[in-house]
DNA sequence: CGTTTATCTGAACGTACGTTCAAAAAGTAA
DNA sequence: TTACTTTTTGAACGTACGTTCAGATAAACG
């Protein structure tokens, strides 16, 4: 056998990819075999070299195509009052980061195994992204609304008090995920003001 | 050659958790081979035999000591005003993690390598950990002292909060580590009160 | 000193890994 | 149908893995 029935390109690529995603966030990437990833696709291990020069590519792959939805889809208007636009910011960052757990799992986990150069592009973005966060801060403080003695850390704060919402919220719990978010948000506006 | 000069199991153990504990937190448990941590000790992969069973019981025991650690050094005075316990728990939380970075990160990433039993159980002592916590939000709440209107979500989200800075800090910055914890406990006191 | 016990070596076991590649089959276009 | 391209197979490469164990040496003990 060679080529199957119904192959193509535009196919594979995504599934090699939901697939990784899949497995690196359940086994973490060093245990989680190329040959487990076709499986996972039904191809043969051979195959996956169509999509990906290496294993560590398509890692980082995974981590930068995450980070570029989160930057993409984080919207901040200036022109509200900081309030609101810290409000917005808390509510997305919940909803986003919910809505893809194995991505947000990996992007944070699996730094480790980037090699120097894609660690550096992935802490870029992620840096891009805090700092939409702090600009709002620092507004809010210019603005006399907020009272922060220092944005950068209220920021890094703030970001890991959300991002931990991933680690124990499961739809169908106790409380919905917009109760949740609006807990977190009274929590969040009033550390900082 | 064998036995060498020298050798002995009271020093020897305790090596082996050490490396294992700095390699698995540099690379990961899948990562690092049983011969990187024997090198790292200075032994053959063999003698790592005689201090653990398996690879997996190794990552356990470096777990559960951490926990229990945690555990043992947590205190709390129920005699104390809630907000006063709450400020010694964000300074304990931030100095005690801060003091055994690579523990705390295996303790949080590698969670996914236990087997099931063993992961019930580290989870446990975990449990045992927020709940130490969840008394003093509750126990202010009782006295009027603090405003929470969910107990459990506002431990969750302290502990990731205080936690986060272990991710960021470094000794030598911009900032002492008592500087940080006063803005992290600043944080905490607005958002519970 | 001689005997026993604790500790480590070094080699070996079967298994699995990431990656490569020629050959083969399916799709595409004429 | 024929010629060409895209996609996949299946086998193979060298390397590394966790674990076991007989044998060897150092330490401890009487």
């Amino acid at each position: 056998m060679a080529r199957t029935a119904g192959s193509h390109s535009d196919i594979t690529g995504p599934r090699v990819r939901d697939a990784a995603l899949k497995l690196f966030a359940q086994g973490g990437f060093a245990a989680v075999s190329m040959r487990a990833i076709a499986a996972e696709v039904g191809v043969q291990a051979g195959a996956l070299y169509n999509y990906t020069p290496d294993k560590q590519t398509l890692l980082f792959d995974l981590m930068e195509r995450h980070m570029n939805e989160l930057l993409a889809a984080g919207t901040d208007d200036p022109s509200l009052a900081p309030q609101e636009r810290l409000k917005k910011f808390v509510a997305f960052h919940i909803r986003f980061h919910h809505a893809r757990p194995d991505a947000v799992f990996i992007a944070y986990m699996e730094l480790r195994n980037l090699t120097e150069e894609n660690f550096a592009r992935i802490e870029a973005l992620r840096s891009r992204y805090e700092s939409g966060l702090e600009t709002i801060l620092r507004d809010g403080v210019a603005a006399g609304v907020f009272q922060v003695s220092d944005t950068k850390i209220a920021t890094l704060a703030i970001i890991a008090m959300l991002t931990g919402v991933n680690t124990w919220f499961r739809t169908g719990g106790r409380l919905s995920l917009e109760e949740v978010t609006a807990q977190y948000w009274d929590m969040v506006r009033r550390a900082v003001t």
